[in-house]
DNA sequence: GTTCCTGCAAAATTTTTGCATCAGT
DNA sequence: ACTGATGCAAAAATTTTGCAGGAAC
């Protein structure tokens, strides 16, 4: 039987954020800030969250609030070292944690409440490097989203 | 040994424009204008295509060019009736014929070109289908998206 | 002290909406 | 004629960029 996880939350360990943080010093960027902000947040998110969204939540939880502008560029900065993953859905873009592992999980979204879950299938993953590689594209990330109804929707 | 098509074509036959016209008949609208050009051309149109690029080319092939909100309208008509399928690809969103038979197909993004090339394959869709049914989602479509680099950007 | 980073504001992009007019039925 | 569809322009939403001041090393 395969084994579709839940994954309710991120379950990258106590890694990625440490991961992260090496990464970014290592690649020469400076700690403290708007940036650390960020990656804290996405630390112990549990799924993927829009720009605006981390903006807003960041202004909630902590006292000290980062400029939109600062929070683009914080995403853009971990989206181009392949810390955190981007995905596209209804039109804005979602940010989350990518876990170093290389370890995936993917999508549903509901067309009605907006509820985003998501799931992980290792032969999902299989099937899609052996599409790849057919292609011969050098695949370096994918995205797979499912629209419809949530459960509690239906 | 799997099939993955190169599907370089909507191979829909003579059958998308028609029975797009027909669904949009029964339902209720108006032939002729700006909806009518842009199903015209998304008739004749190998790949998904962005709402800029279907105004663009509409004002290049014919005489007369409807408006970039009326391509707007249309798409979204079209694509609440599923008619086309939206995808979000690199924060705008294409459109292409969906084919009435349910069958599908997906893209590979090239990050450096960005060609998009099409690609399908049954298994996959047979997985997705698998998952969908365990999330207790009621799957209306989905998108698996490849990026990476494609075999002429290697 | 130098260089990167941040915040603010302005601009660029993408998409939606209001409204008067036009066209299909 | 009635009602939906279109075009234009304005607005909204999302993302990017310029620049001056501030923070990390």
């Amino acid at each position: 039987m395969r084994r579709v996880a839940p994954a309710d939350t991120h379950e990258q360990g106590p890694g990625w954020g440490t991961h992260a943080r090496q990464e970014l010093s290592r690649t020469g960027h400076r700690a403290g800030g708007a940036r650390e902000q960020v990656l804290a947040l996405l630390e112990r998110q549990p799924c993927c969250l829009s720009a605006q969204e981390i903006h807003d939540r960041l202004r909630v939880d902590d006292g000290r609030t980062p400029g939109l502008a600062s929070v683009y560029r914080a995403l853009e900065v971990l989206t181009s070292l392949r810390l955190v993953h981007r995905i596209d859905v209804e039109g804005t873009a979602c940010f989350e944690p990518a876990d170093p592992s290389g370890d995936h999980h993917h999508h549903a979204i509901c067309e009605r409440c907006g509820k985003r879950d998501a799931f992980a299938d290792p032969e999902l993953e299989r099937l899609i490097h052996g599409v790849g590689q057919r292609l011969g594209y050098d695949v370096g990330a994918h995205d797979i989203v499912l629209h419809g109804r949530c459960p509690a929707c239906l």
